[in-house]
RNA sequence: GGGCCCGUGGCCUAGCCAGGAUUAAGGCACCGGCCUUCGGAGCCGGAGGUCCCGGGUUCAAAUCCCGGCGGGCCCGCCA
């Protein structure tokens, strides 16, 4: 009590907009001089303009972000969606905290998938897609159909050795199995009947696809010109894809094929540190990193954040077929983020469920003499989207796009925009994008998200427009209201009711951006967002700008407006919302 | 089995890390109002809560600690 009593003695001689401090039990209570404060507040947000609420603690700092990076054999559904926008913002209030970034897309096309899908794909003949269907569309479902197919032929072998063998338990588990996956590829049959057909065809004339497919994954990775429809195959779904980044406003600033790493010799030479290393070790008979040693020491687990109670297994560098795990030419292309761009930090924007690799591959760096990257590679985790009662899957081909997510969104906003002062061209799609972003920005990366396309496409639900439509409503006053007369305004007029929280909110706008932007948390941002259009709209409404009589309450009210404009802007801008005068 | 994450009105989401002055906040859905005035994709009012459960720490717990329960994810020569 009496602390408090000496902190507001203190308090009150400095003079930091106080008019008065007065202690109250164990509480401050701080008495702000209103006109003054408001008059800080307002002033500098028309003198630095876009520029309020800039923090600072990035500057100068350079900073790859790698996201999206989904595989070459599908198009981007909702979960790389929540990826995308994640890893969008994150660029975004970087760059705005005065950080040079630059955004990578690493193209995994060395993998078992792409070769599943490059697999099919030559047994197929190497097709185009049909006319009207995006490639990464029709890819995807080759690809699921060679995954599923080669899966049901491999449980038909293992359900007839089970069958004569009499293990009747095994039989009905593998029938379940079998019968899954079928209705799996009967659905993507209803898409591509003939292409099922002639794969199935195909595919089941050969003794063990499985094997091929890994020897076509293996001279993909060697370079054998058999290969060479593999790479074809995967650049036509990252054309796909790149449309689909495209509408939704995501750009690249860098795309990496895993192959081209590889060509560089970067893998080899990885691996020749790895066998110099003091933790490389055979695991079951082929080359791989262990940690123990590593684990043991807690200042090292800190610096390199691996969870506490987390054990990591060895991690196998290369399979007994000579073949590079994903993680091990993952070495070598964080290394090469570190490089080429000189990056003082990387952020791997990656789900939830790849911790153990990126931890691995944090302590994999460490272990091969990498210290400063191992420490300043950050792992930016998101939960899972799922969809109501399922999770999606790839490989099964169940999965909801965000192509059609867009696509059925912006219908939905043509609708609504009927009747109304709406200009043609794509601000249905600008519309209909930001809702899909609010929803994956809104809620925390650390909650799993079930994805309800209902309820994505309930016109009452689109809170995403809402801070655009108050953008646009404050624009459209002072459009009207033509020159703000900043001389004029009246700063005593500030201390009552809603015009006293907008002002107190404005000011708030800086420590939220900071604190926004060290922990990288979006939704902190939408939410403060929100409290500041609810706070113009009620106070729009209960106070008439254009017509107050008052000269200097009049300028106050449109510096008011004016501000709140250029939060709500700067705040939608670094979310990546698009700011739209008129919607 | 072990590890990590999540659990807040019917549904969704803040607040939790840095315990107090928030009477637990916002949206959807629900009920009732507001279009002769600056953009009704809006505003005002109402109803609706064991903050998963049980202990503990504290003057004070949605918040910290321990133990449960429920859900998600991981524990591959997949990524």
């Amino acid at each position: 009590m009496e602390l408090a009593a000496k902190l507001a003695e203190d308090l009150r001689a400095k003079d930091l907009f106080l008019k008065d401090v007065k202690s109250a039990g164990v509480y401050l209570n701080f008495f702000v001089k209103y006109p003054d404060y408001s008059k800080k507040v307002l002033t500098s947000v028309k003198e630095l303009g876009e520029g309020y609420g800039r923090p600072v603690i990035w500057e100068g700092k350079r900073i790859v972000v790698e996201y999206v990076s989904a595989n070459p054999v599908h198009p981007l559904h909702i979960g790389s969606g929540r990826n995308a926008v994640l890893g969008d913002f994150i660029y975004r209030i970087l760059k705005f905290s005065g950080a040079e970034v630059q955004r990578r897309y690493y193209v995994d096309d060395v993998g078992l998938q792409v070769a599943y899908l490059g697999y099919g794909y030559i047994k197929l003949g190497k097709p185009n897609p049909p006319a009207g269907m995006k490639p990464d569309h029709y890819y995807g479902l080759i690809y699921a159909a060679t995954t599923t197919i080669i899966d049901i032929l491999k449980l038909k072998k293992e359900l007839d050795v089970k069958k004569s063998s009499g293990n009747n338990e095994r039989v009905l588990e593998l029938s379940r199995q079998i019968d899954e996956l079928m209705s799996d590829l009967a659905r993507i049959k209803e898409k591509i009947p003939e292409e099922i057909d002639a794969l199935l065809n195909a595919l089941s004339r050969v003794e063990d696809p499985e094997s091929e497919v890994n020897e076509l994954m293996r001279k993909y990775e060697a370079g054998d010109k058999d290969s060479e429809p593999v790479r074809e195959v995967a650049s036509k779904v990252v054309e796909g894809i790149r449309k689909t980044l495209e509408s939704l406003g995501i750009e690249m600033d860098v795309w990496d094929w895993e192959s081209d790493l590889i060509r560089s010799g970067m893998v080899d030479k990885v691996l020749r540190e790895a066998r110099e290393s003091l933790h490389f070790t055979e695991h079951k008979g082929v080359p791989a990193l262990q940690f123990e040693g590593l684990l043991k020491d807690p200042a090292l687990r800190k610096k390199l954040r691996i969870p506490e109670g987390l054990d990591i297994p060895p991690l196998i560098l290369v399979r007994k077929n000579g073949s590079t795990l994903y993680t091990t030419r993952d070495i070598a292309y964080t290394l090469k983020k570190f490089r080429e761009f000189d990056a003082d930090l990387v952020i791997n924007v990656i789900a939830v469920e790849q911790t153990l690799p990126q931890a691995q591959l944090r302590l994999a760096l460490h272990a091969l003499g990498h210290a400063r990257e191992a420490e300043s590679l950050i792992h930016y985790k998101y939960e899972m989207v799922n969809l109501p009662g399922t999770s999606m899957s790839g490989r099964r081909g169940r999965y909801v796009t965000v192509d059609e997510v867009l696509e059925k969104m912006t219908t939905l906003v043509q609708e609504l925009m009927k009747g109304k002062k709406s200009e043609a061209g794509d601000k249905a799609l600008k519309i209909a994008r930001s809702a899909f972003k609010y929803m994956m920005l809104s809620a925390s990366p650390s909650k799993t998200l079930v994805f309800d396309l209902r309820k994505a496409l309930d016109t009452n639900q689109l809170s995403g427009p809402y801070l655009q439509y108050t953008y646009a409503r404050a624009n459209s006053v002072l459009e009207k209201a033509g020159e703000v007369e900043w001389d004029t305004v009246d700063f005593s007029a500030t201390s009552q009711g809603l015009r006293r929280r907008l002002i107190w909110l404005i000011g708030k706008f800086p420590s939220v951006m900071s604190k926004v932007a060290s922990e990288l948390h979006p939704e902190d941002l939408v939410h403060f967002l929100n409290e500041v259009a609810d706070a113009f709209n009620a106070w729009y409404d209960k106070e008439p700008i254009l017509k107050e009589g008052d000269r200097g309450v009049r300028a106050l009210k449109l510096a008011i407006t004016a501000s709140v404009k250029t939060v709500l802007g700067t705040g939608m801008s670094v979310l990546g919302l698009d700011v739209l005068r008129r919607i």
